[in-house]
DNA sequence: ATGAAAGGTTGAGTCAGTGAAGTAACAATG
DNA sequence: CATTGTTACTTCACTGACTCAACCTTTCAT
């Protein structure tokens, strides 16, 4: 891949960027690590975390959830299986389309996961080793990192 | 944890590191989702990455495997299994200590390793959108965050 | 109507991961 | 030495995540 970039490209990562990326690496498997920790305290997969907390902001189609997750619609079939054999989500047909199902959930569901979120003791500890300056500073750098890479939106 | 802190240890997390973890949440599944990606171009699992880059200084116990990816060892037994099958890695046995079997990188092992590591587009996209001194910037409060909260050192 | 396309599910199969039980090697005792 | 306990690894059974191909239903274009 990009063999002619069109101007200077970073033909040999630098020193600092490979070191970033070793530390981004850290990062997110600590990040991983404490995700899974917290879902599992409440019988939660990450799998079944992460579709609880995109339904944080309403109802969704399967079709949609597979997507923002980057996976196949029908790993979701199952993942929404096991959420909604325990009562976090329900599956209600959209009147528009009738092809269409509107993941929710219920309101089990949705303290648990508002409550994961709270107990990501990640926020503390790494992040009170900062100034709140260097909070701000690392927000904006990582913001713009994200926003010129791959703008989910939504 | 921390119900008596020795001051003011955020009771409530603010607005900033709310952000920061969000944004934190959408880089890590970023991260993951280029990992997986690069690894499956070599027709690794992101598990076998990892262990292989493990690998990358050195022979490894199974055990320091398993401890180093804070999971059961007999799940490395798997994945070393299939590693070594497809001639990835070698199991040798310690000469200080025949119980211990120290899982080896093979050339063919370390090789993919090290392209795995090199073709992670995820150093030059996103953070080519920061300027040089805005990357080592980064670097200084990731890696505050990271020897402030858990050193794994090693 | 008819056929193509889209949303979702099912089933087969692989891999990751845990936990309990088992084997082999080490270590410390009497 | 023999005994006992511990450590390193493996095996087995089981659940969950994930992909892919095949399938049904609804929608949409003609």
């Amino acid at each position: 891949m990009d063999t002619k970039p069109t101007r200077v490209a970073t033909p040999q990562p630098d020193e600092i960027t490979r070191e970033v990326v070793d530390l981004m690496a850290n990062l997110v498997a600590l990040f991983h690590r404490e995700y899974e920790e917290a879902a599992a305290a409440r019988s939660l997969t990450g799998a079944q975390a992460k579709v609880l907390a995109l339904l944080r902001r309403g109802p969704m189609p399967m079709r949609q959830i597979a997507q923002t997750l980057s996976c196949e619609p029908s790993n979701i079939t199952g993942i929404v299986d096991r959420l909604e054999s325990r009562g976090f989500v329900t599956r209600q047909a959209d009147l528009q389309d009738r092809r269409v199902k509107l993941v929710a959930a219920t309101d089990t569901g949705a303290t648990a996961s508002e409550e994961l979120r709270e107990s990501l003791n990640f926020a503390r500890e790494p992040l009170a080793a900062l100034a709140p300056e260097e909070r701000t500073q690392l927000r904006d750098l990582l913001s713009r990192m994200l926003t010129g890479a791959a703008g989910p939106g939504a």
